[in-house]
DNA sequence: GCAGACTGCTTGCAAAAGCTAGCAAGCGGG
DNA sequence: CCCGCTTGCTAGCTTTTGCAAGCAGTCTGC
């Protein structure tokens, strides 16, 4: 009933395209972890509190959904909304680590003071990388799958 | 724009999440981070590739950006996506262990990095102490750097 | 065969986002 | 004085979001 899902190859994508490819990417991880979760469209919709056809065009790429929509979407799917941005593309921190994670959260700093702690311990983090020769990279995997 | 939202939000960003709240918050708070930068509305529109008219609007709350648009401002700014979204009410913040503890307890730095950045942090917070005169973010607990 | 309830998808419309063009006010220099 | 350049804001318009209503296909039971 659906022969109709030829994908158009965003390789050769004309100039037209604004909308798709960047939904796509998050609808096909929605729409991944919603069967993960065993639940119907419907039914993500309703927990979501968004319409069923609204749910449908955002995991078939044909709307892009506002953050506050993903949002929700995140709670009725019981993921973190962070990981939906990052697959969103509106959010490409893959997290570095507990110490940046809290410098980046403290309400005491100034966005400017976090850039600088952050900037000074990247630093020491790379001369420490310098001196074990390659080995870095730490956790970088992201995607709960439950 | 949404007058059916049952969703309770578990309240952890803010008691009240009313969307006109919501966007007159991240509007404030960017207008704050752009004349800390010293940069104009439209150096900001520009730089952030939204119109300045619109980013005019955004700042006083009049509007609700979408994320790309937030992130493209947090750009625009230099500032973290993350601290941006947590102020619009889009994304909880990812707890908050003290700074302090977590740089201790980091098996990346060295003791004498470690007191380094502990002391950096701490004049971070003394300087915003005397700048703001009693003034500050809510749910700071004592946290001493020594 | 055919209700009934499930799955997901398509269609039109109201509302909001977001942009282009243009406005009044402030400031320095000729 | 007037010119040019900046500041931020307003008006009108196009594009997009998001929803209500409705459609086709698949099972299950009668």
């Amino acid at each position: 009933m659906d022969p109709v899902h030829e994908a158009d190859t965003s390789g050769a994508t004309g100039p037209i395209d604004k909308v798709a490819d960047l939904g796509r990417d998050i609808g096909d991880y929605i729409r991944q972890q919603r069967n993960t979760a065993k639940i119907s469209l419907r039914q993500l919709s309703k927990l979501a509190g968004v319409s069923n056809p609204y749910l449908s065009q955002i995991e078939r790429g044909l709307r892009k959904p506002s953050a506050e929509i993903l949002q929700q979407i995140a709670k009725g799917l019981r993921i973190s909304a962070e990981a939906l941005y990052v697959q969103a593309g509106i959010l490409d921190e893959p997290i570095g680590g507990p110490v940046v994670d809290a410098i980046r959260v403290d309400s005491a700093l100034s966005e400017r003071q976090k850039q600088i702690l952050l900037d000074v311990y990247e630093s020491f983090r790379r001369e420490n990388a310098e001196d074990r020769t390659t080995s870095d990279a730490p956790g970088q995997s992201d995607m709960e799958a439950q």
